[in-house]
RNA sequence: GCGGGUGUAGCUCAAUGGUAGAGCGGUAGCCUUCCAAGCUACUUACGAGGGUUCGAUUCCCUUCACCCGCUCCA
């Protein structure tokens, strides 16, 4: 497994695939694609599926305290006042004059000095009438910026240009100008990330809507229904899986950074730090707390970020992508959200470098604490073993479908030589996806087309198999073809029915099958009755 | 958004100012007793729009998409 941090070629090939297997397509292909969109063909959207649903299991199925919730896509405007993606979701841009450098406009540290202004350039035989200014810090002389002045002029056909019209002016803590060379920057252009709609059929500003950015928010506005209804006592969690959009500057690295992806999403809500205080006399912190123990009452906060931390990349292991194909980054406190207390990053190594799948964030309860505000309704919840009413804080695992499904495939992604018996070598691409995410769980093949005994036992198994798992059955051309096939889809199991299997080489094979491993290319004989069995506890 | 690159069949690639070809794949048939065998037939493309030209896939412009770098990013 390649631990290059960029692999241009590799990634390729795992596009290639994707394309030619149909598990991913280019969105409205046929009318030249859509930037930031993609569809999932016949084989990704049964992976998706898995994934999924694999996630929802760990959540809610294999846990008593973390219910579901499917909200709508659509949902008041005021909730993404409170949530501040209104305000903060936009950036505010501005493009150096000069270099064409992109900069986040309220990133920029504010510069004092002289500003050289111009009206224009005139060389031989041209003349540019367009202002342009430089900021030079205090006590540097004006020739360097003229100097800049003349570059950008350059820039714009003027060459060794006559600098027209040079006036200065002082300016105090502006940020107008670039720090690095002192060019004028471009106005700050703002790029708001919701996508906006309107609903009803009148396109004024009242029926403003978005689609939501994230999932998160339906699920703290729904908090009192849920604690109203699903008799859970903090702590406990909402988990939600759905779309979300983002009117992304610029989307890229394939499906990583789309304009419409789907998230899931928890939020476990746990007691403030004084309630469990008051509770149990002391809170336990990460340092007294053995690594994988079972959640306890007199866990602060910190303990639940690294429990679940740890829940989740255990999750990620059990679906194939091994601890040392991950990294964890810990956001370093000054560049938290202010509402973030900890976040932890979890990342994957792409062959495009390494990037988040999810992150981890202990939010306090600021998200509640806004609703309350904002919708005017009491958030607190009633614990009648403190005997105390409280906000909820909140520890957020917050994960991108999409992502995963990427990295899935792009650890799954082998390529390998293998050697025939006539000693003849060839490449075989084989997908080597967990036998719990892959699309296909199981070829049916019979071993000839042409022989009726084999096609209806086969066709038998096929039935068997079918209402347990996705089976794929496959009767055409020869059987090594068939193994190939299957290996670039990613199934982990083949089935061959053969002559063996229908009792012409002696009773003591008939009703046995050769299985036949993805990995290995290694083939066993199994009894038709012990499939199940020897399958279910793999693939689940 | 800026700069650079690339767009020809499902994939990988070729050729050409005179109307596109291969390999692999896919489909159907024959054959075939375990790892992309063979034979036959079929299938499919110049990203889109405009211009120059008698004629454009080829030259020019615009646009769209993808890749790389910058930028951004929950």
């Amino acid at each position: 497994m390649s631990q290059v941090p960029t692999n241009t070629s590799r990634m390729e090939k795992v596009v290639s695939l994707c394309k030619r297997r149909g598990f991913i397509f280019q969105s409205s292909e046929i009318y030249g694609g859509l930037n930031g969109f993609w569809d999932y063909g016949p084989l990704g959207s049964e992976l998706k599926r898995n994934v999924k649903e694999l996630w929802w299991q760990a959540m809610t199925r294999f846990r008593d305290d973390i219910v579901g919730l499917d909200a709508s896509i659509i949902m008041h405007p005021q909730i993404w006042k409170a949530s501040g993606h209104v305000d903060t979701f936009a950036d505010p841009m501005v493009d150096c004059l000069l270099t064409k450098k992109r900069y986040r406009a309220d990133q920029i540290e504010p510069q004092s000095g002289v500003i050289y202004f111009y009206t224009g350039a005139r060389a031989a035989d041209t003349e540019l009438n367009e202002p342009y200014s430089v900021l030079l810090a205090a006590g540097k002389p004006a020739e360097s910026a003229r100097k800049v002045a003349k570059q950008y002029y350059a820039l714009r056909g003027i060459a060794d240009a006559e600098l027209l019209g040079e006036t200065t002016e002082k300016a105090e803590n502006t940020t107008a100008y670039n720090p690095e060379n002192g060019s004028l920057f471009t106005p700050p252009q703002m790029f708001n990330l919701m996508f906006k709609t309107y609903i009803g059929a009148a396109e004024s500003s009242e029926n403003i809507a978005y689609l939501r950015p994230e999932t998160a928010q339906a699920i703290f506005v729904q908090f009192k229904n849920v604690v109203d209804t699903a008799r859970q006592k903090v702590p406990f969690g909402i988990c939600q899986i759905g779309k979300a959009f983002r009117n992304e500057i610029n989307p890229r690295n394939y499906t990583f950074r789309s304009r419409e992806f789907e998230q899931m999403e928890l939020e476990f809500f746990i007691k403030p730090e004084e309630i469990v205080e008051k509770q149990h006399g002391t809170v336990a912190t990460p340092d007294g707390t053995p690594a994988g123990t079972e959640p306890q009452p007199n866990w602060g906060w910190e303990v639940w970020h690294k429990y679940w931390v740890e829940q989740r990349l255990n999750w990620y292991e059990s679906i194939g992508l091994p601890r040392e194909s991950l990294e964890l980054f810990f956001q370093p406190k000054e560049e938290l959200a202010h509402y973030a207390r900890a976040c932890v990053d979890i990342l994957y190594k792409f062959p495009f470098g390494t990037q988040e799948l999810e992150g981890i964030a202990a939010r306090g309860n600021f998200d509640l604490t806004q609703h309350q505000t904002h919708s005017g309704k009491s958030m607190e919840y009633f614990d009648q073993e403190a005997a105390a009413k409280y906000v909820p804080h909140v520890i957020e695992p917050s994960a991108g479908v999409d992502r995963l499904l990427l990295a899935l495939l792009c650890n799954a992604f082998d390529e390998e030589e293998v050697t025939d018996e006539k000693g003849k070598s060839e490449t075989r691409i084989v997908m080597r996806l967990h036998p719990r995410v892959a699309p296909i769980k199981v070829g049916i093949f019979p071993l000839l087309k042409n022989k009726p005994e084999l096609v209806s036992k086969a066709i038998e198994v096929r039935d068997l198999l079918r209402p347990h798992m996705n089976v794929f059955y496959d009767e055409t051309g020869a059987i090594g073809r068939r193994y190939r096939r299957q290996d670039e889809a990613g199934t982990p199991f083949g089935i061959t029915i053969d002559f063996d299997t229908i009792g012409e080489n002696g009773p003591e094979f008939e009703g046995t099958v050769t299985l036949r491993h993805r990995d290995s290319m290694k083939q066993e004989r199994v009894k038709i009755s012990e499939l199940l069995a020897f399958l279910l506890p793999q693939i689940r």
